[in-house]
DNA sequence: AAGCCATACAACCGCGTTTTA
DNA sequence: ATAAAACGCGGTTGTATGGCT
């Protein structure tokens, strides 16, 4: 019963893989294809594991990945997307042509969180840390708030001396960036568009053909901008608006300019980027959707 | 120049789900 | 029908690299 294991476990090698071995596999699998990740290693004449040529081949040989940075946009992509659907990293990354979930983690891991943090706003719930710590007040007696204020402020201190020592932040950026994000909304108009999002995701699920026109460039605009959604515009470049906090006055202050421009480079492409994923295309309202049909597909 | 530290990212691990012998 | 391997995914670790002291 069952199937025959995948490798001599003592018999593998571990660890980085040689430029040998990667055209060993990458000629392979040009001849072969993926059918088969057992056979590959010893077809290919690898002393690989099986899963480890799959990681290999799916995260760093492929022949459409990207190599490079990550694009402006494509950190509000993530930005937002992360928002949506949490640490789904493959969901996201199949909303990123040419990155792989590792990259998006990775990614997140070492640049968009600290980035998030670094303005203010709690990289897990993107919500502001003051919203946050609001929240947990109301929930405490008076004497337990100094508390957790004195708390809040050792954690702040340490993570601003950090920042201020790196030189790596513009502290007045910064400033602009977290004032603009803490002029809060209602929380009756955040509710409505966190459903919205869900509702765009979920239908994204259900229906991806319809959702998803094969030759149609992202675009949240639509859905998401002007006045009668609390999400953010998404359009023009570098916009960014964490979800939960819709766009308040101007709301122009650019990606480059609300995260702190580290190279001062134009985005990749330099042109109006319009961002998000077709998931929330114009095809169709996702406003008008029953809200009971939303959970159901989600998660 | 050497040591230390932070960062980035490739690779591995573990677990739940799916597939198949 | 069942058991075991493959697969897919998220979390974690290891290591190369570069900057700073």
């Amino acid at each position: 019963m069952g199937r025959i294991p995948c490798c001599e476990k003592d018999n593998v090698k571990r660890g980085q893989w040689t430029p040998e071995e990667d055209n060993k596999l990458s000629s392979y699998i040009a001849q072969h294809g993926t059918r088969n990740w057992r056979l590959i290693p010893k077809n290919a004449g690898l002393q690989r594991c099986g899963k480890s040529c799959r990681l290999r081949w799916t995260n760093y040989l492929r022949p459409d990945l990207k190599h490079g940075q990550f694009s402006d946009a494509e950190e509000q992509n993530i930005i937002v997307l992360h928002s949506v659907v949490g640490n789904r990293w493959a969901l996201i990354a199949a909303q990123l042509p040419g990155r792989t979930d590792n990259d998006v983690k990775n990614h997140w891991n070492t640049k968009l969180k600290k980035k998030l943090s670094g303005m203010g706003i709690d990289p897990v719930t993107h919500k502001p840390f003051s919203h946050l710590m609001a929240e947990i007040a109301t929930t405490l007696a008076p004497p337990q708030v100094a508390h957790l204020a004195e708390a809040a402020l050792g954690c702040f201190k340490d993570e601003m001396l950090h920042l201020l020592t790196k030189k790596r932040v513009d502290f007045q950026l910064q400033q602009n960036t977290a004032a603009n994000y803490n002029t809060a909304i209602s929380q009756e108009e955040k509710d409505n568009t966190v459903e919205k999002i869900k509702l765009g995701l979920s239908r994204a699920i259900q229906e991806p053909n319809n959702m998803m026109p094969s030759n149609q460039p992202w675009d949240l605009s639509e859905n998401f901008s002007g006045t009668s959604s609390a999400f953010p515009t998404l359009v023009s470049g570098f916009e960014y608006s964490p979800p939960c906090f819709g766009n308040e006055g101007d709301g122009s202050l650019s990606w480059n300019q609300k995260l702190g421009d580290e190279n001062g480079e134009e985005s990749e492409g330099g042109k109006e980027t319009k961002i998000g994923s077709s998931m929330f295309n114009s095809e169709c309202d996702l406003w008008d959707i029953p809200s009971d049909n939303l959970m159901n597909s989600m998660v």
